[in-house]
DNA sequence: CGTTAGTTTGAGAGGACTCAAAGTCTGTGG
DNA sequence: CCACAGACTTTGAGTCCTCTCAAACTAACG
């Protein structure tokens, strides 16, 4: 086990607290690091997601296609998770891919060993369900903003959350992941640089 | 304990499976039955949701204030779970409020006794995580909806997957379900039926 | 039968999209 | 070190969907 892991699990159990010394052992025997560089695919579109994956270092964005356009689902850094939920939940392949867009270190818990750590230990049973409580707030949230923010709204509230995603990550997936076209980004944040000058 | 409860335990072991007949009793213990009048409040805002509801038979809606617009989020009935997730997980004052349309009959799950029960056994502990999986994967379909479809492609949608809706909810209300205004509702409704005819 | 809530219809506006073209950046090979 | 191809970004014009506001219509209930 690498000191990575035993960051991240560090980490998990500060977020969650609820885990016990001797759970965060076990658990962070099982998390297996792993590193890609830039532009690598970390999940491919039909595999099965095997890991709810951490990022130590890097950015990473999640996508999948609709209609042949490049959709930008998510995009994660240092210290966020990354889930492709609907396949690890379900184990079954999955539509929304996986790639790094700078060269990264992930973290990863394995779907069998967390499910058999889970049944041993109901601390982490409880962790595992805190996660899923996470994401499910998270995208109600996001449903909320989509739903009643404007393209500018979001762009602002971006520069006012993540700027760190701004600042490293291509316009286009910027877009997509504010849903919005290039086109329509490129006007909003002309005009929000004009404003604020 | 009313048999209504056993109902539905057998009905939460059914879609599940993973409690024992044993766990099975001990989740039945726990349930509450609950009885409300067509136009009561099941959940007003401001107080903490106590329960994990279950429709065993009647209609009832989620909704919030935005903007002092009264919005629906959400419609069930028999056999669908109602849970305010923010405040439940939570145990915070809610901003969703729960609302009968008909006369209608409750089971509910309380969250002290449920947590009580996941601790001591960890099938029902199993059990709440797949009830939020499935909450989770049911809200990122609908972003998905409300993303790519039009107003026209909604109303469709539920006329093919729950005309019961349709037929024993106001208008008002499906359109702020289906995120559109009254007016919207009215005219895509128009063109599908003369559409169809 | 009148008042009020709910629904439909119409006109007009706005946000974001598409398609198209022009402009800018970047990296590679001459 | 320059030039140019290809990718990315910006700008423009026109369109479409859904919204808002307003008015007419219908239904329901006391």
């Amino acid at each position: 086990m690498t000191d990575i892991c035993k960051d991240f699990a560090r980490e998990l159990a500060r977020v969650y607290h609820t885990l016990s010394s001797e759970d965060l052992e076990a658990l962070a025997e099982i998390l297996v690091p792993m590193k890609f560089n830039k532009g690598e695919q970390v999940l491919r579109e039909g595999e099965v997601c095997q890991y709810m994956y951490f990022v130590v270092r890097g950015l990473v964005r999640q996508y999948y296609f609709k209609n042949d356009k490049d959709l930008t689902e998510h995009i994660s850094y240092e210290g966020k998770m990354v889930i492709c939920l609907e396949s690890f939940l379900q184990q079954k392949p999955t539509y929304l891919m996986v790639e790094t867009l700078e060269n990264s270190l992930l973290c990863g818990i394995p779907y069998k060993e967390l499910h058999e750590l889970a049944a041993q230990r109901p601390q982490v049973e409880v962790l595992y369900r805190k996660v899923l409580e996470r994401s499910l707030l998270d995208s109600q949230e996001k449903a909320d903003i989509m739903r009643f923010e404007t393209a500018s709204d979001r762009y602002k509230r971006l520069v006012n959350t993540q700027p760190e995603i701004l600042r490293r990550t291509p316009l286009v997936f910027i877009a997509s992941f504010l849903q919005m076209t290039p086109e329509t980004l490129s006007r909003v944040r002309a005009k929000y640089l004009s404003e604020k000058k």
